[in-house]
DNA sequence: CTTTGCATTATTTTT
DNA sequence: TAATGCAAAG
C-alpha cells in the first residue's frame, strides 16, 4: 500500500489500524497531522469507508481545513463529503438540522463570550443582586463549567441550596437559561450539550448519525472535555456494538483544563474504550536533541503523564540561552537585537521567527521593543478582526434579520446609528417584553401597551419597517450583497462617513474587509446562506484568522496559540515564578502541573534555536513588580543550556547600543544607566509631602476643601477632604486637581 | 438624549 | 495601564 509508504512504522501502525477503539499518543513533532490524514485517505481508499461516512473532529478551523488539504492531496477522490471539523461547528451542522426536535427554532443564533456577558450582567442586575461581589467573569466561567459537568441551574441551586452566595449564582444561572431561551440563543457550550441532548433524547437522529459516521477520529484528544467526550462516546458506540473511533492526542500538551479539558479523558481511554489499541509515537522531526532534552526534562517532573520520551536522529544542536534580564523593556530590546543577530548571522527570515509569551498582556513592551527596532512582526490574538465595534454591529444587524427573537443584537443596534431611541424607551421596550415573555422585537408591534412618547414610538416603529424591509432582502441576495445593503440602508455607512477621524477612517476600511470577507466565504463554500456565514463567523478562533498575506514576519503568540505550530527559532519570554507559571489572585485555580505542560508546549515549537528570557523587574498592572526567575528553568538540565554570564552579555548590549545611540528611546537609556541618564517623571501636582491633615485646598470643579486625612497604601496618596458645598471626597493624591490655598 | 470627564476597578489562557 | 462605569453638564 503506498499510501502507507511514507509513514514510519509507528505511524503505519496506526494509520492501519482495522476496526475497534485506538489512542495514539503522538508527542508534539511525531507527525500526528500525518498519521490523520493518512489515515483517512487509506480508510477511503481500501473501500473501508465512504468520504461521508468519515468523521473527523479537530479543535481549530486551521487545523481542520488543513487535514482537508492534505487529504485532499492525498486522494483523487472528492473529499466535500466528508465532515471535517471543529466540535462546534459538527454539532451547529447537526442542530440547524434537528434542533426543533427539541423545542428551538433552527434559526438559533450563536452568543460568544461577549454577548454570553452581557447576558449575565443583565441577569445580576435583574435580581438586584450587588454587581461588585456577583463578578461577571467568574459566574460566566461557573455556568461554562457547570455545563460541562452536565449540571443545569436547578442542580446547581439544590446541590448550594444552603450557601447563600452560590444559590444566588445559581438564580442568575437560571435566569440566564431562560433568557437565551427566549432569544432562540446558544452559547458556545450548548452548542455541545443540546447536541447530546438532541441525540440522548431523538433516537432516530442518534442512529441515523451512528450508521453514517462509521469511523471517527479526534485530534487533539487532550483537550476534550467530558461533554465533547460524550459527544464522541454517543456516535462512536454503535446499537451493533462497533466502535471505530480513532483519537490523537498527547497528555503532556494537555493545557486546556482551565475549560474544562479533562486530562483523564485521554489518560483513562483504554478504560472507557475496553480492548483499545494504544500506539505511541515518540520520533520528533522537528527538534534538535538539545530541545527535546530540554523539554523532556522539563516534562519528567509531571506526574499526570503516562509518560513518553522524544527522541531524533538529529544529534546535538545549538544549546538553549537563557537571559536574565533587567525590566520588560529590556527584554523586548534584547529579543529584538537577537532577530537581528539570527537573520544577520544565520541567514534566517522574519517567519522563521516567533516570540511566544503567557499572558496577551506582555505583547504590548515587545511589540513597542521591535517597532522601536523595525522589525516587522504580526500579532496572533489580542485586537480581534470580529470583535471590533463596527463588525459585531453589522453581525448584529445580521443576526436579527435571522432571528428576531435576539435580544442582545437588538439592543446592540437598535439606537445605532442614533435614532433618538434613548435608554428610557428601550426601558420601557424591556419591561414590557419581560411582561409578556415574548421578545424586544416582538414587542415593538405592541407600541400601544408599552405607553411611549409619540415620538418615540415613530422611531420605533420607523426601525421595525426597516427591519422587515431586511428581513424580505435577506432571502433573495447574496450575502455579500445583503451586507452591503445592510450597511447603507441603516445609515451606517452615512454615520461612518461623517466621522472623519482616523478611527472612523480606519472603520470604513474594516467594513471593507468584512466584505471581502464575506465575499471571499460566498465563493468558497457551496452552502453560502446567510445562516451558514453567521455560524462561520461565530465559530472563528483568533488562530483561524492570522492574517497570513502579511508574511516574512515576525510572530507574536501566547503559548496556547503557539500550540501546534512550529519556528526555526523561538523566544520565551517572561519566564517569573509569577507570571510562568502564572500564580492567580483566586486560591486553588492553580495548577502547576498545567503551567509545566504549557511551557513544554513552548519549549518543542523551535527546530533549531531557543532562546529563554525573563526579567528581574516587570511592569505590571500599572507597578513595578519584582520576580524571581521561573522555578520551571532549573527543571531543564544543565547540559542543554548555554551558559551565560550577565555582566559580558550586558557589556555586548551597551556596545551595541552605542551605535544607535541617537535613535535610542528614552527608556532603554534610563534602564543602562541607571541614575546618570535618568529622565525626570513628570511631578504630579502635589507632592504629598506639601500637604497635611488640615491644610485647606482648592478643587478645579469643588471648590474649596479641607483636608481631612491623607491615606498612603504604598505606591498611591490619597487624600479624604472635606468639601464645603460637595462632602467628603476620596481623591487620588497624583491625579487630583486640587491646590492648596 | 448625548457627551464628557472623572473615578473606580481589574487584569490568564479561548472554542 | 486601560477599560469601564457613573454622574453631571451640555
Amino acid at each position: 500500500m503506498d499510501l502507507l509508504q511514507s509513514l514510519n512504522e509507528k505511524q503505519r501502525e496506526a494509520a492501519s489500524h482495522d476496526k475497534g477503539p485506538i489512542l495514539v499518543i503522538a508527542g508534539a513533532g511525531t507527525g500526528k497531522t500525518r498519521v490523520l490524514t493518512h489515515r483517512i485517505a487509506y480508510l477511503i481508499d481500501t473501500n473501508r469507508a465512504m468520504p461521508w461516512e468519515v468523521l473527523a473532529i479537530t479543535f481549530t478551523n486551521k487545523a481542520a481545513n488543513e487535514m482537508k488539504e492534505r487529504i485532499g492531496q492525498l486522494l483523487d477522490y472528492p473529499i466535500d463529503r466528508m465532515w471535517i471539523g471543529t466540535f462546534h461547528s459538527i454539532c451547529v451542522r447537526i442542530l440547524r438540522k434537528n434542533i426543533e426536535r427539541i423545542g428551538y427554532d433552527s434559526n438559533f443564533v450563536i452568543y460568544d463570550t461577549n454577548d454570553t456577558k452581557i447576558v449575565i450582567k443583565d441577569c445580576i442586575k435583574e435580581l438586584n443582586l450587588d454587581t461588585k461581589k456577583y463578578n461577571v467573569n467568574s459566574i460566566k466561567s461557573i455556568i461554562s463549567s457547570e455545563k460541562n459537568r452536565r449540571n443545569s441551574a436547578d442542580d446547581y441551586i439544590k446541590e448550594h441550596f444552603n450557601e447563600f452566595y452560590k444559590r444566588n449564582v445559581g438564580e442568575v444561572y437560571a435566569l440566564y437559561e431562560k433568557k437565551l431561551k427566549i432569544a432562540n440563543a446558544l452559547d458556545f457550550d450548548d452548542l455541545i450539550l443540546k447536541t447530546i441532548i438532541l441525540l440522548e433524547n431523538e433516537q432516530d437522529v442518534r442512529e441515523y448519525y451512528q450508521e453514517r459516521f462509521k469511523y471517527i477520529l479526534v485530534d487533539e484528544y487532550q483537550d476534550t472535555n467530558l461533554v465533547q467526550y460524550s459527544l464522541v462516546k454517543i456516535l462512536g458506540k454503535k446499537p451493533d456494538g462497533e466502535n471505530n473511533v480513532f483519537v490523537v492526542g498527547d497528555e503532556d500538551q494537555s493545557i486546556y483544563g482551565w475549560r474544562g479539558a479533562d486530562i483523564n479523558n485521554i489518560l483513562n481511554f483504554e478504560k472507557d474504550f475496553e480492548g483499545a489499541k494504544v500506539v505511541k509515537l515518540e520520533k520528533n522531526y522537528r527538534s534538535t536533541n538539545v530541545i527535546l532534552n530540554a523539554a523532556n526534562g522539563v516534562i519528567q517532573n509531571n506526574c499526570q503523564r503516562k509518560g513518553k520520551n522524544l527522541y531524533t536522529d538529529f544529534e546535538g544542536g545549538n544549546l538553549i540561552r537563557v537571559l536574565e534580564m533587567d525590566n520588560e523593556k529590556d527584554e523586548a530590546f534584547t529579543v529584538s537585537c537577537l532577530i537581528r543577530k539570527e537573520i544577520r548571522e544565520n541567514n534566517a527570515s522574519y517567519s522563521d521567527m516567533a516570540v511566544l509569551y503567557r499572558t496577551n498582556a506582555q505583547s504590548r513592551a515587545l511589540e513597542e521593543g521591535l517597532i522601536r527596532e523595525g522589525i516587522p512582526y504580526r500579532i496572533v490574538g489580542g485586537l480581534k478582526f470580529y470583535e471590533r465595534k463596527e463588525i459585531k454591529d453589522i453581525m448584529a444587524y445580521l443576526m436579527l434579520t435571522f432571528n428576531q427573537k435576539d435580544n442582545i443584537s437588538f439592543d446592540r443596534i437598535i439606537n445605532v446609528p442614533r435614532r433618538k431611541i434613548g435608554q428610557k424607551t428601550i426601558d420601557l421596550i424591556t419591561e414590557y417584553a419581560d411582561r409578556k415573555g415574548i421578545s424586544k422585537f416582538d414587542s415593538c408591534y405592541e407600541l400601544d401597551g408599552i405607553g411611549l412618547t409619540n415620538s418615540a414610538s415613530k422611531s420605533v416603529s420607523d426601525f421595525i419597517s426597516m427591519m422587515e424591509m431586511l428581513m424580505i432582502k435577506k432571502d433573495v441576495m447574496p450575502v455579500s450583497e445583503f451586507i452591503s445593503d445592510v450597511f447603507e440602508v441603516t445609515g451606517y455607512k452615512s454615520m461612518l462617513l461623517e466621522d472623519e477621524t482616523v478611527e472612523g477612517r480606519s472603520r470604513l476600511e474594516n467594513i471593507d474587509e468584512f466584505l471581502s470577507a464575506a465575499k471571499d466565504f460566498e465563493e468558497r463554500y457551496e452552502d453560502n446562506g446567510l445562516e451558514d456565514f453567521l455560524s462561520h463567523v461565530s465559530l472563528l478562533a483568533d488562530i483561524d484568522k492570522t492574517d497570513e498575506t502579511k508574511n516574512n514576519c515576525v510572530t507574536l503568540m501566547t503559548v496556547h496559540s503557539a500550540k501546534g505550530l512550529e519556528y526555526d527559532t523561538v523566544f520565551v519570554t517572561g519566564l517569573e515564578d509569577g507570571i510562568f507559571p502564572i500564580i492567580h489572585q483566586e486560591p486553588d485555580s492553580d495548577d502547576e502541573e498545567e503551567e509545566r505542560r504549557l511551557f513544554y508546549v513552548a519549549i518543542t515549537r523551535a527546530k533549531r534555536m531557543l532562546f529563554i528570557t525573563y526579567a528581574n523587574d516587570r511592569m505590571r498592572f500599572g507597578n513595578h513588580e519584582t520576580k524571581l526567575k521561573s522555578r520551571f528553568l532549573k527543571e531543564i538540565p544543565a547540559e542543554c543550556v548555554e551558559d551565560t554570564n550577565p555582566m559580558a552579555y550586558a557589556a555586548k548590549k551597551i556596545e551595541g547600543l552605542d551605535k544607535n545611540i541617537k535613535k535610542m528611546p528614552s527608556f532603554v537609556k534610563s534602564n543602562f544607566f541607571k541614575g546618570s541618564l535618568d529622565v525626570e517623571k513628570e511631578k504630579p501636582k502635589l507632592k504629598s509631602d506639601k500637604i497635611v491633615a488640615g491644610d485647606k485646598v482648592m478643587h478645579k470643579s469643588w471648590g474649596v476643601g479641607t483636608v481631612v486625612q491623607i491615606k498612603d497604601d504604598g505606591d498611591s496618596k490619597t487624600v479624604v477632604i472635606a468639601f464645603e458645598s460637595k462632602g467628603i471626597k476620596n481623591l487620588n493624591l497624583e491625579y487630583a486637581p486640587i491646590e492648596k490655598i
